[in-house]
DNA sequence: AACGCGACCAACCGCTCATTA
DNA sequence: TTAATGAGCGGTTGGTCGCGT
């Protein structure tokens, strides 16, 4: 069965938006704060309403006579409400109207740490966007795709053309073709998961629960990955909310030199489990690849290597 | 001035996941 | 357990603008 639509479209205003929706949206979003979405239009048609009826029967008061048709002329609520998709509604505030948006040019640095994301969590946008304040993942997917991903793409062919030049010797294409048409441009492309909870094997790690650095054995997941969680641990007794936005892999990650790592873990007469960046130590990768928690056909154990870096938050024994 | 073209970016769409009843 | 719903994500589209011819 299809899920019905987010809302009905007929009779709504589809395209830019104009300056009363946005105050529109914006009141009712000061007022009642953000979320629910879906009845977000409906309700902030409600609120424009008693606005009118309130700003009518304050100036009735004020100057003793009938001016609401002069207040309903002059203002933009129209008394309808937003004519929006409460899914628009959310786009809106989000990539556009949310007071904390930084405006104004990407600077250098915050380019290089989109590069330098982007190798390490693919076309994440979100989690991208997650590591640069101010920043919303349409913009930097709209600053990827029309500026930086074709600057990459081209620094990368310069690379390639160099290195052939310099090792002309011809190889089987077969085997050095990637399989992935685009895995020249080698990102690491995982699945989306978002990550709530995470259960911890005691046993295995005798860890502080405070420990922010997730050890070896850590299914940082329930997805549906996980086929049973409760044999890897009980998480009755020991399981953990994971918060992992404030642990920030990233930040640690973001010292090393990803291309480095991931063109050594693509080389690609290396076997599938052994291409592996090489900062997780052995120990960690067996548990990775032993349990369900890892997809098979992935070269890379990204699966939780991205998961770690899934929601915000941090740490905190349950 | 008119036109074509590409770049940019706000907005839309379809999908997935989490939550709830 | 399952279906419905809410929310979020990433890919794509289409309007606008600036620049070159």
């Amino acid at each position: 069965m299809g899920r019905s639509p987010c809302c009905s479209k007929v009779g709504l205003n589809r395209g830019a938006w104009t300056a009363a929706e946005d105050k529109t949206l914006t009141d009712y979003i000061k007022f009642h704060g953000e979320g629910r979405w879906r009845n977000l239009p409906k309700r902030a048609g409600e609120l424009s309403q008693t606005f009118v009826c309130v700003f009518q029967l304050f100036f009735c008061f004020l100057f003793e006579g009938d001016v609401g048709s002069f207040i309903i002329a002059g203002n933009d609520f129209g008394g309808v409400g937003l004519q929006r998709c409460g899914k628009s509604c959310r786009l809106r505030w989000l990539n556009y109207l949310r007071p904390d948006i930084k405006r104004g040019n990407i600077s250098l640095d915050e380019e290089e740490l989109i590069i330098r994301l982007h190798k390490l969590l693919g076309n994440r946008w979100s989690l991208i966007a997650g590591r640069l304040p101010g920043r919303t993942d349409n913009e930097i997917k709209n600053y990827w795709n029309t500026t930086l991903g074709k600057r990459v793409n081209y620094q990368k062919n310069l690379t390639s053309t160099c290195k052939q030049s310099n090792h002309p010797t011809k190889k089987d294409p077969k085997k050095t073709e990637p399989h992935h048409k685009n895995e020249s441009n080698a990102v690491v492309r995982t699945k989306a998961r978002r990550c709530s909870r995470a259960y911890f094997n005691p046993q295995q790690h005798k860890t502080e629960p405070t420990e922010r650095i997730p050890r070896p054995g850590t299914v940082l997941t329930k997805d549906s990955s996980i086929s049973n969680p409760v044999e890897l641990t009980d998480p009755s007794s020991f399981m953990m909310e994971a918060n992992m936005g404030q642990f920030c892999l990233t930040e640690i990650l973001m010292n090393f030199e990803f291309s480095d790592i991931f063109d050594t873990c693509n080389k690609s007469d290396l076997s599938p489990s052994s291409k592996v960046p090489i900062i997780f130590p052995d120990e960690m990768l067996e548990n990775w690849t032993e349990g369900d928690y890892v997809q098979p056909n992935m070269g890379c154990n990204h699966h939780l290597f991205a998961s770690i870096t899934d929601s915000e938050g941090d740490w905190l024994a349950e």
